[in-house]
DNA sequence: GTTAGTATACTAGTATACAAATAGGAGCGG
DNA sequence: CCGCTCCTATTTGTATACTAGTATACTAAC
C-alpha cells in the first residue's frame, strides 16, 4: 500500500505511525484523494487501530485527510485556498525573520547554514534526489528561524504548508533545485552584510516561483487534474 | 474538578470533551502545572478514555498539556518562549492583513466588525464578564482575517497563542478593557479611512499591551508565579 | 539510622470487542 | 425497465480488558 521504513529506537508506535503515514502523504504515495480505512492503515503497520486513530486525528489538524463518520477516511485534496494561505503566511514570517536576522545572527547558526547549502550542491544534477533536497531546504529556513529563537513559529508555517509542499513536489518533479540552491546563497550573503533592503525580493521570489507553473498542474487537461479541489476557487499570483 | 456543560447537539464526544476540556483550561479554571489523569477526566465527563486520549493528544499539539509516559498528564505551565512567539507572530501577520484591509474589504464584513464593537460596549462596567468579553475579541480579529480570505491564518495563530491567552486572562482580571474597545475601534476607522500608515503603531500596542505588566506575575513574590515555567528566560518587551 | 531491595499501586500505551450509522445492492412490485 | 424497500457489509465511534513502565512506600539487611 505504501512504503513502510522501520521504527527507529525509542518510537513508540504512535509516533512511528505518524511519520510514516505522513511521509506516505507527503510523498504522494498516499494520492490525494484516496481511500485509506483505519484497519487497511493497522494491518499495513501490524498494529492496532487505537493508535493509528490517533494519528488520524492529529493528520485532520493538519488538513491533511478528512474523516467522514461511519462513512471513511480520505487523504485530502490539495486545496488552492490552503496554498494560498500558506505562501501569505510564509512570505509575511520569513520576510520579517530575514530583516531580524540582517541585525543579528549567530555565528554559529551561519556556518550551520553553509554546511547545508554545501549539501544541498552536492545533490546538483543527481536524480531521483527530490525528497533528500526537501528536507535540506525544509532545514535551512527552520536554521534561520532557531537562529531568531523563533522555533515553533516555523512549525505553525509547517503545519500551514502541507498543501503548499505537495503542490511543489508535483511541480518540481520535472524541474531542478537549481534556482533554489542560488536563492539561499543569496539569503546567506543578506544576512552576513546586513542588506535588509534586499529581504523583500528574494523572500517573494522564493516562495512564489516553485508554484507559478501551477496552474499547469491544476488545469482540466493535467494528469495531476483529480489531485485538486476544485470547488476552491484558483488564487492569483 | 472543572466545570462541565452540557454536551451541544451534532457534537460527538470527542468535539464535546476537547471544547470542556480546552475551555477548562484556557480559563485557568484547570491550573498550570495541575496533573489530569485521562481516568480522571473520563469519568469527570462521563465517558471511555478512548476519546479524552484523542483529546489530550490534540491538546499536546497546541502546547496545552505535557504527557509523560507511564507517569501522568499535566497542564502546560505558562511559557515565556511561546508567549513571545504568539505575540510575534500575531503582529506580524495582522500588520499585513490590516493593511490588506485597508485597500479593500467587504462591506459586510465591516457591518460585522461595528455590530461586534458594539455587543463589547454594552460589558462596560459589568463584572465577570472577561471570558464573554475574550470571545467578542476573538471573533473580532477573526471577521478581520476572514475579510481578506485568510482564515486558516488566524486559526495558525490561535493554536500558537494558548500561552498568551492565558497570561493574559491573568492579567486582565484586575483591569477594565475600556482601552481595547477603544482600539477596536480605530481599527475600523484605520479600514474605513485607507489609513495604511497608522497600522503599524495600532497593532503593537494593541498586543503588547495586554502582556505589559506580565513581569509582576512573573516574579518572586507572585502568587501566580507557579504558574509560569521559569526554566525559560524571560523576553523583554 | 541509612540504604538497598521489593512489592504495590497507579499511569499511559495498546489491543480488541461491540455499537451505531451509512452506503450499496439484491429483491420485489409496479 | 424503473423505483422502492430492506438487508448486509463496511466504516468510524466507543468502551473495556490487558500490558508495561514508573514512582513510592515498605521491609530487611547492614
Amino acid at each position: 500500500m505504501f512504503t513502510v521504513t522501520a521504527k527507529l529506537p525509542g518510537e513508540n508506535n504512535r509516533d512511528y505511525s505518524y511519520r510514516v503515514i505522513k511521509e506516505a502523504i507527503m510523498a504522494l504515495e498516499l494520492k490525494p484523494g484516496q481511500t485509506i480505512s483505519e484497519i487497511e492503515l493497522a494491518e499495513a503497520l501490524q498494529l492496532s487501530r487505537t493508535p493509528i486513530r490517533e494519528v488520524l486525528a492529529k493528520l485532520r489538524e493538519e488538513h491533511l485527510v478528512e474523516v467522514i463518520p461511519q462513512v471513511g477516511t480520505y487523504v485530502s485534496k490539495i486545496k488552492p485556498k490552503l496554498i494560498e494561505e500558506a505562501t501569505f503566511v510564509r512570505i509575511t514570517l520569513e520576510k520579517e525573520i530575514l530583516k531580524l536576522s540582517c541585525e543579528s545572527f549567530p555565528k554559529e547558526k551561519l556556518l550551520q547554514l553553509k554546511g547545508n547549502v554545501a549539501q544541498q550542491e552536492l545533490l546538483i544534477g543527481q536524480q531521483g534526489m527530490e525528497r533528500k533536497f526537501h528536507q535540506l531546504d525544509k532545514d535551512f529556513h527552520y536554521i534561520i528561524f532557531s537562529g531568531n529563537n523563533k522555533e515553533n513559529a516555523w512549525d505553525a508555517i509547517n503545519r500551514l504548508s502541507t498543501h503548499y509542499n505537495r503542490m511543489r513536489l508535483l511541480s518540481e518533479m520535472e524541474h531542478s533545485f537549481n534556482e533554489a540552491i542560488n536563492q539561499h546563497k543569496m539569503f546567506i550573503e543578506i544576512i552576513e552584510n546586513h542588506q535588509a533592503e534586499k529581504v523583500e525580493g528574494i523572500i517573494r521570489q522564493h516562495i512564489i516561483e516553485p508554484i507559478k507553473l501551477w496552474e499547469d498542474l491544476y488545469k482540466e487537461n493535467s494528469p495531476y487534474k483529480d489531485f485538486f479541489d476544485h470547488t476552491y476557487k484558483m488564487p492569483v499570483f
